[in-house]
RNA sequence: GCCCGGGUGGCGGAAUUGGUAGACGCGUCGGACUCAAAAUCCGAUGGCAGCGAUGUCGUAGGGGUUCGAGUCCCCUCCCGGGUACCA
């Protein structure tokens, strides 16, 4: 009998694409080309996720339809492979993350294929493998030799539960970002890489990238450039200056005291005998707390007086000096010239502490606020009365710079990126200590490969594990014999990910990490596809190594990702929840808290919508109806191998594809993919009939008019949606084809054909199934686009809706010939029962005509 | 708090520059086929009133611009993401 078994199909095809490899990139350069690039996954033990394929199908469809396009499309995939996860495995089973790591790439490849994605397959790349490493090796030693790279003792995030520090990126509210463990500060020797000499550049560059804005922006907060001033104020009775960076130097007048960083240099030496003991205490218990600890006590603010006065440059006045956590060692100069009247954090800790507080900008009357932080004129300000901000500033930098005492200042909240981790699974430095300096390892012994240990844990006395291989550290210097220690830390996860989009374009080359006549003609990425989590980080690190390999000569472009799209969550099912307390069914609106709370989940069948809330069937009693983010211990995720088995790639792929616009979040419905999954049997069975014999219900006779113009409706709305990535419309557009032309007998050649291209990018196997039974006896993956063409989506009879008053009363239909003749369009409308009775004892006043679209006869009564 | 997104049927979501709100899919209801079920097919399906023609309300809420507003403007509420003493 005629089935549609994707379980038979679908092997099939895979295993044509891979042995013919249909899509190997093609190496001539003659065609224009397209990079469509997926964040490459880190293979984690658990495998594929339905998140994966949501992303990596959408590049899917685009890459098949490009290549159809006639582009050289370079589509590859490869694996994030060092990463925490093996690590700790290896630390509790002793399994080496080798053996972990390789064992989950064979899954993830598995996966990836058995989804019907057109890869590359032979441009994998793996971040673990040394061949690789060599080359994210090498570009450390250019940053190294650039001076963008380089050691220094400072206060770092460590995190004691995962045994390394982090970069201030991977902390998230106090807390490592990964596993949520505790951060505190803790100086120590580092790598640190230099991005933050980029942060102009970083920050320029983002205006000509096609990326969403969010994200743009996100990175233009995470860079955080603001334009100010420095101001010197000398301390009174000492030969010392303090240096304050503001934004607000048009509000000098208004500083009425002076506040450092606890950890500011100067403390110890202005402090005052009778301040002494206090200040010490506060430093004391400043240094103590961890990151967490200074966040959750922001609340009130606190600090001490330190005895000594400085004097304001614009009015020689002398004010107090205190120090107080919420000014930060890390920031600007570490020092603030506080001005209450017109910062809020001033005038409360001003409040507090009981200092003077000066108005310097003039608040509307009916100003209500404390401190003032809006426009206005200057006032208690001397020579900048009047003023307001934008000229304020200007004029006191002038004077600042006249006496010396200051001068225009830019400021960024981007830090230099710490490098370095106390691991095993990553890259070693490339680097050897020679009398006690980092040295270079010479380009010619790369790469530096990891040692073997025999225990994954850092050292008792907390070196990292590659401590634990002495005769691997002990080495000597190639160029004086020297007796050397190899760098014992190595590089976080990021560093493989910086730069891998490179690598795919010439996986094998062996003179640079890529090969510059590839380079040119694949750079940049034109579509590069992946989660928003990656907005700051990997994004952020990525384009700062581009730019160095930039101004190396290594690439030929200045960004790496010319567009960006994020592609959104898949959560769970939605589930309904009642709450139970003290054995009772309660109302959601009045659950809050867990204290003696029983979630109940509840059937679909048993609520119902009433109003604005879901209701437990028959009762007032409001019940959660949400839709959860997928966790195990939830226990709603769903293993995309399951729902392959059970309906078959295509049908996954399309799922995943019609539930929505890709950026956006949305619950998974399993309803949702049996209704594509009847889709494509209804597709099948278009062509096969649902007889008992399979038989090609395939005429070889000429289109109608109205065939073709089914055809090319779907050819126009496919092509142009998949050029806007609005896959759910296109599939939509797939729907309504199939659902005409299942009531024609037989579907002609010359319809049948284009359309099952215009399936393929979504449904690949079944598409070249058909394509096959077609009697085309090549793979569909390079046959040219359908093009529409405007002649048959034109219509005999145009329809007009026909307004009264902005309602409408009728529809008519007008020849097309007629469609734009307004008297007579107008007179068919005004003929209309409906209209007449509309019309009837009322005056026209107005009559629009809209071709094409609209006719609103505007009427007044009488 | 601040900065971005976003609120459309029972559900996921459609709707060119302002021009018939609810495409497509799910669900539900009714029918056909069947001994029966599944699968499939046909029909209906925003609420309210009406046998019906039709009327009326309706895109989070309130106001405005317009012949006409889901779409533009102002205010409020709710949800999601980011960020948090960055001077």
């Amino acid at each position: 009998m005629s089935i549609y078994k994707p379980s038979e199909i679908e092997p099939r095809w895979q295993k044509y694409w891979l042995e013919k490899k249909t899509f190997k990139t093609p190496e001539n350069h003659d065609r224009p080309k397209y990079y469509i690039l997926d964040m490459f996954p880190y293979p984690s033990g658990s495998g594929l996720h339905v998140g994966h394929p949501e992303g990596y199908t959408a590049t899917d469809i685009l890459a098949r339809y490009k290549r159809m396009m006639g582009y050289n499309v370079l589509h590859p995939i490869g694996w994030d492979a060092f990463g925490l996860p093996a690590e700790q495995y290896a630390v509790k089973t002793g399994t080496h993350p080798r053996i972990t790591t390789e064992k989950n790439i064979i899954r993830f490849r598995e996966q990836l294929q058995m989804l019907g994605f057109s890869y590359d397959w032979d441009r994998e790349v793996d971040t673990t493998d040394p061949n690789y490493y060599k080359w994210t090796q090498w570009i450390f030693l250019k940053l190294f030799e650039m001076g963008l790279a380089y050691e220094d003792e400072q206060p770092v995030n460590w995190c004691p539960e995962l045994g390394t520090v982090l970069a201030n990126e991977e902390v998230i509210d106090g807390k490592s970002e990964v596993g949520g463990y505790p951060v505190v500060r803790r100086p120590m020797r580092q790598w640190v890489l230099k991005i933050t000499a980029y942060a102009d550049r970083l920050l320029e560059d983002l205006d000509g990238l096609e990326w969403p804005e969010s994200t743009k922006e996100m990175q233009r907060n995470w860079i955080g450039k603001s334009i100010g001033a420095e101001i010197d104020f000398q301390v009174h009775q000492h030969d010392e200056k303090i240096r304050v960076f503001t934004t607000r130097p048009d509000t000098i007048f208004g500083a009425t005291y002076m506040v450092l960083a606890p950890e500011h240099h100067l403390v110890e030496q202005i402090t005052t005998a009778e301040q002494k003991a206090a200040v010490e205490a506060y430093r004391e218990k400043a240094a103590q707390k961890s990151d967490l600890e200074r966040q959750e006590l922001t609340k009130e603010k606190t600090g001490v007086f330190t005895g000594a006065y400085a004097i304001n440059p614009a009015n020689n006045k002398a004010i107090q000096i205190w120090i107080a956590d919420y000014v930060l060692a890390h920031y600007g100069t570490g020092a603030i010239m506080a001005v209450p009247g017109e910062d809020e954090r001033d005038w409360e800790f001003a409040e507090m502490f009981d200092l003077p507080i000066v108005r310097t900008v003039q608040p509307p009357d009916d100003f209500e606020g404390k401190a003032y932080t809006e426009d206005g004129p200057s006032i208690n300000s001397d020579f900048l009365n009047g003023l307001h901000i934008t000229e304020a500033k200007q004029k006191i930098i002038e004077w600042l710079e006249k006496n010396g005492v200051g001068s225009k200042s830019v400021n960024y909240k981007l830090r230099d990126w710490l490098f370095s981790r106390q691991r095993y699974w990553g890259e070693p430095f490339p680097i050897i200590h020679v009398d006690g300096k980092p040295k270079a390892v010479p380009e010619s012994e790369l790469p530096v490969t990891l040692p073997e240990v025999d225990d994954f844990q850092p050292t008792k006395t907390g070196e990292p594990p590659l401590a634990r291989a002495a005769e691997w550290i002990e080495t000597t210097d190639p160029e004086t014999g020297k007796k050397a220690l190899r760098e014992t830390n190595t590089m976080p996860q990021w560093a493989g990910s910086c730069w891998y989009y490179l690598r795919y374009i010439s996986p094998d080359f062996d003179g640079g990490p890529v090969d510059k006549g590839e380079e040119k003609y694949w750079m940049p990425v034109d579509l590069y596809v992946g989660g928003s989590e990656h907005s700051v980080l990997h994004l952020l690190y990525a384009r700062f190594w581009h730019k160095v390999l930039y101004d190396c000569g290594v690439v030929s472009t200045k960004e790496p990702f010319q567009k960006l799209v994020h592609q959104g969550m898949i959560l769970g099912e939605v589930e309904y929840t009642a709450y139970e307390k003290d054995g009772k069914i309660i109302s959601a609106e009045q659950a809050d808290g867990d204290e003696g709370l029983k979630r109940v989940p509840l059937a679909e069948s048993d609520v119902e919508k009433k109003g604005e809330r879901f209701v437990m069937k028959g009762t007032e009693i409001v019940v959660d109806a949400r839709a959860h983010k997928m966790s195990k211990s939830r226990g709603n995720v769903i293993n995309p191998d399951d729902v392959v088995k059970k309906y078959g790639a295509d049908s996954l792929r399309l799922y995943e594809m019609f539930m929505g616009p890709l950026e956006q979040v949305k619950p998974w419905s399993t309803k949702g993919v049996e209704g594509v999954n009847r889709f494509l049997n209804r597709t099948w069975r278009l062509f096969f009939g649902d007889g008992e014999e399979e038989r090609l219900n395939v005429s070889e006779d000429e289109p109608t008019r109205d065939q073709f113009r089914v055809l090319h409706e779907a050819i126009k709305k496919v092509t142009d949606d998949i050029d806007g990535m609005r896959f759910n419309t296109g599939i939509s557009a797939l729907m309504i084809f199939v659902n005409e032309a299942n009531q024609w007998k037989s579907v002609p050649r010359a319809v049948a054909d284009p359309f099952v291209l215009l399936l393929s990018p979504f449904a690949p196997h079944i598409a070249e199934e058909i394509w096959n039974k077609l009697g085309h006896k090549e793979s569909l993956a390079y046959e040219e686009w359908p093009q529409y063409s405007e002649e048959y989506l034109k219509s005999d009879i145009v329809e007009y809706p026909v307004q009264v008053n902005g309602k409408v009363r009728a529809n008519i239909e007008v020849p097309a010939d007629q469609a734009k003749n307004k008297d007579f369009v107008l007179g068919l409308a005004k003929q209309q029962k409906n209209v007449q009775k509309h019309l009837d004892g009322t005056t026209i006043i107005k009559e629009i005509f809209v071709p094409g679209r609209i006719v609103n006869l505007v009427v007044k009564p009488g």
